[in-house]
This record gives structure tokens, sequence and C-alpha cells, in this order.
DNA sequence: AGCACGCCGACT
DNA sequence: GTCGGCGTGCTC
């Protein structure tokens, strides 16, 4: 017998093994094979007859059966083909760490084909999660569970949290265990013996048997679509499995993503109704001809004043300088006028340039919209706020927690030993006020992530308003200085209104033709030579062109060093971008690069396009 | 991705 | 005269 073995490594097709007498090898079956000078570890895709003497033969199995069932295996196909990343890679990266020595494994449970699935549900709210144990409690006596957190400590929190509120048997299926217990995990639930499993990305795939209830915790965080292959949001891969299997899924988050919104309006989810939680007071202070050296605003200075005094604690929340150029005055944002996505601003050059159609110009030396001078990237960091802070309020501790101040450092003083009663801080500062939030959240100012060169500003702006209102102690309040006072995303958040911003954002979308209406994949060229890149770059393109129906932007060297060794092409097609790509991106794969040069390609990045 | 084979510079 | 740079090509 023969069987098709793919392996962890960006090549396309599979290699073919003879399965020596002593084996029992089936599809979806891990082994280890030799490939080159090495013994690696393969997937079982296919078996079949054959002329098998010019073969090399399988070495050992890793376990005893199949790992993955046929469905499963067909769905790992899926996302490979829908991710334009290799089988093996991303057969790898939804499967636990091989055990060293042949083990004796579960089955993976039955399919059940031809199970219609429900409708996704989608909780939102300040009480989603509790709402969301609620509904699971009904559910895990005759389902088995599988929940997904964006990362590790998620997981580990949510793992305690169903032991705990559903009193079932659930295993961790995380990094954050050890190689051999994820094994085990992992088992556990393909047996039976656990009711439950939890994980991050690694867990996806994870065998609870179907019917089950599928868990998406925060489905909007960026962090459900990580660096490495598949290039592909966990969302899509939970959405695939539920429909595939008959499964339910419900999906999580205070600020969905702008697709799962446009789903819910589309009717192909259900918004599970929720329901007005406490909200702080929201201020809005328009910072525009605001001194410029200032990052305290009289409001900001008097809100922080009265919360000091009433014994509370004090957030300062500081977005990193940002790259698009803004009028200090008006708080004009020179935009591209094609795409409508802040131009990037390149201290070098002295120019602007847009991320998406390469449109380039001279930076004004004045705002085209008011003449003011003081056109300049606009943002401040936090070790000068924190300068100012310490001299305008001696009477207080005052600490700042970002990477720099080495996660934890500053807050393990901050909340645990009464320390600073003032913390300076960026995203991450937000989940170090624990067990209670903070009576007064400052926005020294959002605008640099509002104007972001990406079409994603305004959501991820609107995502991190949100979170901090979120964190607030109930009474408290929310500052916000913003040159933008009128913007959806700071309107929505201080009225408490998901819909006041999804609405115009989805416009937005739509008359650009952005997702979720058009797929963008983005294609990056790398080669030592400068020629090579450009020149391969241009010939892709041309590629590219020829397939029709793909919008192809002119492509740019992104290279940061003087010599441009990496080029970018941004691609926009419809629903079946990655389908019809591969056509043009299968000659490149097959031998080697084909032409020299590395080409990567990311399906629906979510960064800085 | 590794790893091996294959032609041009600074060293014992 | 060699050791070694990584450019190119292959792995069932």
């Amino acid at each position: 017998m023969i069987v098709d073995v793919v392996f962890d490594l960006p090549l396309p097709h599979p290699f073919s093994y003879r399965v020596p007498p002593n084996l029992a090898v089936s599809p979806g079956q891990r082994v280890r094979a030799p490939l080159g000078s090495q013994t690696r570890v393969g997937l079982v895709v296919a078996a079949r007859e054959g002329e098998e003497r010019a073969l090399k033969a399988i070495a050992e199995v890793i376990e005893s059966g199949p790992i993955f069932s046929g469905t499963q295996l067909e769905l790992t196909r899926w996302i490979a083909a829908e991710s334009l990343s290799s089988w093996g890679s991303t057969a790898s990266a939804l499967l636990p760490p091989a055990p060293r020595a042949p083990a004796e494994a579960a089955p993976p449970p039955p399919d059940q084909a031809g199970r219609s699935a429900e409708q996704p549900e989608l909780f939102t709210g300040g009480d989603r999660e509790l709402r969301l144990l609620r509904r699971l409690q009904g559910e895990v006596e005759t389902r088995h569970l599988l929940v997904v957190a964006p990362e590790i400590d998620q997981a580990r929190a949510w793992a305690d949290r169903l032991r705990a509120t559903l009193r079932v048997s659930v295993v961790r299926l995380d990094s954050g265990m050890p190689d051999a217990d994820r094994w085990k995990a992992w088992m556990a639930l393909a047996r039976g013996t656990a009711q439950g499993g939890v994980g991050t990305r690694g867990a996806l795939l994870a065998p609870a048997a179907a019917p089950a209830t599928l868990v998406l915790l925060d489905e909007h965080d960026p962090a459900h679509k990580p660096p490495g292959p598949p290039r592909i949001h966990s969302r899509e891969i939970m959405r695939e499995r539920a429909r595939r299997e008959g499964s339910t899924l419900y999906l999580t988050s205070a600020t969905p993503s702008v697709e799962s919104w446009w789903r819910a309006e589309e009717g192909e989810i259900r918004r599970a109704a929720d329901s007005p939680s406490p909200w702080p007071s929201v201020s809005v202070v328009d910072a525009r001809g605001m001194l410029r050296g200032e990052p305290l605003s009289p409001v900001l200075r008097d809100a922080m004043r009265e919360t000091l005094a009433a014994g509370g604690r004090v957030l300062l929340l500081v977005t990193r300088v940002g790259s698009a150029m803004a009028c200090g005055e008006c708080g004009f944002v020179v935009r591209c006028p094609d795409c409508a996505i802040a131009m990037a601003f390149s201290r070098a050059r002295q120019e602007l340039a847009c991320r998406l159609c390469r449109r380039r110009h001279a930076a004004p030396d004045a705002c085209p919209n008011c003449r003011g001078r003081q056109l300049t990237p606009l943002g401040w960091g936090t070790e000068r706020v924190e300068q100012v802070v310490r001299a305008q309020f001696r009477r207080w501790s005052v600490a700042r927690h970002d990477a720099d101040s080495r996660r934890g450092r500053g807050v393990a003083s901050a909340s645990g030993e009464g320390g600073a009663r003032v913390v300076i801080g960026t995203r991450g500062a937000l989940k170090a006020f624990v067990p209670r939030g903070p009576s007064l959240v400052g926005f020294i100012t959002p605008d640099p992530l509002l104007n972001l060169p990406d079409l994603r500003a305004g959501e991820r702006a609107f995502s991190f308003l949100w979170a901090a209102a979120e964190r607030v102690a109930e009474g408290g309040r929310v500052v916000i200085q913003t040159q933008h006072p009128g913007h959806y995303a700071i309107r929505a958040m201080a009225d408490q209104d998901l819909a006041a911003f999804y609405k115009p954002e989805l416009r937005f979308r739509a008359e650009l033709g952005y997702p979720p209406f058009r797929r963008l994949a983005l294609v990056t060229v790398k080669s030592r030579t400068e020629g090579t890149a450009g020149g391969l770059a241009e010939s892709l393109c041309r590629d590219f062109r020829a397939l029709g129906g793909v919008t192809v932007y002119p492509p740019a060297s992104v290279g940061r060093s003087p010599r441009a060794l990496r080029w970018q092409i941004v691609l926009k097609g419809g629903k079946d971008l990655p389908a019809r790509l591969a056509p043009a991106l299968a000659p490149l794969a097959e031998r080697g690069h084909g032409r020299r040069g590395m080409i990567e390609i990311e399906m629906d990045p979510i960064e800085f396009i």
C-alpha cells in the first residue's frame, strides 16, 4: 500500500511512501517518515494501491490510529486552501505536539455528515459572559464543549471558571500546558472522559463529539489571527467547523468585528439579546488648538484631582506616535482621496504615501484645511506624560505601565501594595486593574489610533475606547481628549451604542469596497538582491492581472533599509479570492520559488492596509 | 523549512 | 594552495 503524507513545510504537495507490512496506516494518522536527510512527523492524507518499489517506507506511526476523522482531514484541506497555506503546516498547527514514542490513541469522534448546523449566536453587552455561561449550563449535560480563547491567560481563566460554575470535567488544550498533558487532554476529549476542552488556536479542531457546543471568546481579537500558518482567523475555522459537523457556535465580544456585525445584519448570525450595563460618564474634550506641549486639558486635570481626592485611582492611556499627519490646530488628517485611508508619513523622504494604492506626494508644510503650520505626526510617549503628571501631581504616587516598564512590575506595586494612584500606560494597562477598575480613565488622545493608515483604524480605536469604558469602576468616568470630538467611534462609545459605530463604519467599508464586502490579500516578495524582488513583484502583478476579477494595486518597496529588499502587492477580490489566486501561485510554489526570491501571501490581512 | 552541492574571497 | 560564503535546487 502507498500513503500520501504532508509535512509541516511550506510545500504544496504530499509525498508518497510505502507502508511496511508490520504497520497499519490510514488517512488522518500521523507518522514519522524519511524526508531528505532526516525523519519528520507527517500526516497521512490518502492511501492507495500502486507501484511502491521506488518509494521509501514509513518509519513508524505516531499514534496507533488516525487522530483526524475524514471530516476533520477535509476541513484542514479547506483551511489550507482558504488561507493559501500548505496543507501540512495547517494540520500541524491544529494538532497537539507528537509524543516521542508511539502511543495508543483514542479514535476521533465519528463524522456527523448531513446534519444541518444551527445559526451561530453572538453575545455582546457587559454581562455577555454570564449569559453565555447560563446558556452553556443547559447544554453541557448532553453535549461536548469546546472553548477557544485568544490567549493562554484567558484559556486558563476560562477552564477554572467552567469547572467552578458548570461542574464538568474540562481539560486544557493550550500551549500553556506541557506537551504531554496537551496530548492527554486531546485524547481525554476524544475518549469522552472529559466533557469539555479549553484552549487557544491549537485547539480549534479538538475532538469534541459532534454535534458539539463551540465557543469563540472575544471574536474580534486580532490575537485570533497570530503570525504563522494557517493565515486565517480562528472565527472562520470555527464557523466552517460548526457548519460541517452541525455544531452550535457561540461568539462573544464587547465590540464585534465588523465582519461579524455584518453577518448579524445579514441574518447569518443571531445576536443574543443584551441589556445595557453600568456605563461611566464620558467627557469628550475638543483638543483642537490645545497647546501642543500640554498633555492634560483643564477638564482632565480637574477630573484627576477630584478622583484622587475621593480616594479613586486614575489610569491615563497613551497611544504611541502615529505615522499619519495631523494638523495641530484643526485636526485635519491627510487622507488618500481614492482610498480614504490616512496617508503614512515617511520622515526620511518627507513624503506621504497611501498604503493601499501607493499614491504618494511630498508632505505639505501647511494644513490644506486651515493653513495652519503645525502639521506633524501626533502622539505622546508614556515617559513624557509621566514627567508632566509627576510635576503637576507631586503629592500622588505615579507609575508607568507599558512594554518598557516591564510587564507587571509597575502594576504589581500599583495594585498590590496600595501603590500608585495614577498609572500611565498603554492598552495592556487596562488588564492590570484587578479586581476593581480605575475610577477615572483619561485618554491623552486616541487620535493616533483613529488616524492609523489602516482601513481598520476606526474599528481598532472603537474597540479600545469601549474596553476602557467597560473597565471603569462603577460610578466612574472617562475623559477623551481628541481633535475629532464628532467621530462616530467616540460618539458611539460615549452613548454606549454599538450600532452607532457599525452603521457608519459599514457604509464606509461598502463605499470603498473594503472587507467584509470585498476580500484583500497581501503578497510579500523578498529577495537579497534589489533587482530580483522588484522584478519578481512586477511579473507577479502581470500574472495576477491576467487572472481577471482581481484588483491588483501597484507593487511597492517596503524594505526599511535604503536597499529595497521587500516588495508588497495588495490584491482585492471577491469571496473566491484564494481560489482565484491559487493558479497564479501554483507554479511559483511548485519548483522551490521558480524564479529567485521568496514569496509570502497573507489572506485577509488585518493590519496596516 | 533544512540540507547538500557548487563556484569565488581571505587565511594557516 | 585550502576553508567557507550563501545562491540554487530537492526532498517521496
